[in-house]
DNA sequence: CCATCATTCAATTGTTTACTTGAATAATGC
DNA sequence: GCATTATTCAAGTAAACAATTGAATGATGG
């Protein structure tokens, strides 16, 4: 092997390194699955992920040398969002990849979940399937704004945090399936829990819109549809 | 926030980090590179790499430890493998993201390659296309075990090493597209090179047989096909 | 059973990394 | 112009990491 072409593969590889790096902390991961939801301020970003802010913002800027999400400043805030959609693809791959060979994954759901969801049977395909189908009521409870930033086609958007308020909108007869951001985020649990007892039929869907584009299907952008 | 899903989150955000550290320096990713090319014992991986065997076996420790490659103990030898085809497609995914998004990666290449391919126009999309149509004859200069694992269809397999004796198997009229393990692999280079000298009409395709199956086409086995 | 060979282990080095704290910068509204 | 607020910077600490070296393990063939 020639002394030339070492140094090039060296250079090479470690360039690929830099976008391995800055998915190598749990906490800029956390970062990233947010970011893939929609924009968001530094400020939100560390709220959402139990970081200070120096840190979030540390974190951040990790994540814009490896070019994988940008800053916007707009006015006193500084806008984060992920630099193309490549990059969501990069972490639905490696979170699915997480759960497909890490037998620690299914683990830690059976542990943290126990007394809630995780009694559930897991119907997954099967329940994406109905939902594309269009045979149930889709319920999307995360921030309108995320649902803004792409939802499910014909979901309903009604954030958790007014779902006891707004549950008139939903029918009483056909059965509901709520999502939120993905299988880490407990919203539709929570949601799930809500309308179970007020004698809704509803379940949780473990995927979001990430799991929902990867499989190479439509989202539906901005307009809110009434329920 | 509830404490038990901030435990959760950060549970699961760490698993997926695990994936991540693995793939976080060069050396693993070249590794990773090479094995996704076929199986390998762990001194033909450290001399590929350019690594010492102690060092080698320590890095292969962490992959399998993070589930992406699989060991076997094959009499005196241990062979190492990747663990899954998902794995291939997690590093293709890092791979083609450092490309699109990090401007020093073509920098690199046009620094390392000047003097050889770098001058030629990039055809990418085009000439695979080409190759696809069965436009061309297309020669795998892999060693042959790697083309045993799986080559684009209809391709030719003379080994680098091997290409000045055999370049009598080649057709003189019929335009020839050569390539190796990919983009960082300049094998292929080579041969082009080789073949122009002896009057051939040689191009290199960058993309290898990973790029070609990320692209969801068809890789061919085994069967070692007559030029 | 002994020598050989591939691989792994263990201990050590110098670097890198995540997070904390407190101060600095920069845009906004009074 | 000054206080307020969001973000970034800079310095420090403890932990994790990549690479080196030399010794240990374990299978093979004489």
């Amino acid at each position: 092997m020639s002394n030339s072409s070492r140094k090039f593969k060296d250079a090479a590889y470690e360039q690929v390194a830099r976008i391995g790096k800055a998915v190598s902390a749990p906490k800029r991961l956390e970062l990233l699955d947010l970011l893939c939801q929609g924009p968001r301020t530094v400020e939100a970003l560390a709220q959402q992920a139990a970081l200070s802010v120096a840190n979030a913002s540390q974190h951040l800027q990790i994540l814009r040398a490896a070019r994988l999400v940008e800053a916007e400043k707009k006015g006193l805030y500084v806008e984060y969002r992920v630099a193309d959609e490549q990059v969501c693809g990069l972490f639905t791959s490696l979170r699915s990849l997480a759960e497909a060979r890490l037998t620690e994954m299914a683990q830690i759901t059976r542990t943290y979940l126990t007394e809630r969801a995780a009694m559930e049977p897991v119907e997954g395909d099967d329940l994406m399937r109905r939902v594309r189908a269009g045979e149930v009521t889709v319920l999307d409870v995360r921030p309108v704004e995320e649902y803004r930033a792409g939802h499910i086609p014909g979901a309903v958007s009604i954030p958790l945090a007014e779902l006891k308020k707004r549950i008139a909108e939903l029918p009483k007869r056909r059965a509901i399936v709520a999502y939120c951001r993905g299988p880490y985020c407990v919203m539709a649990i929570d949601a799930v829990e809500v309308l179970r007892k007020r004698g809704f039929r509803a379940q949780r869907m473990e995927q979001g819109v990430l799991d929902w584009r990867a499989r190479g299907w439509r989202l539906e952008k901005g307009t809110e549809a009434a329920p």
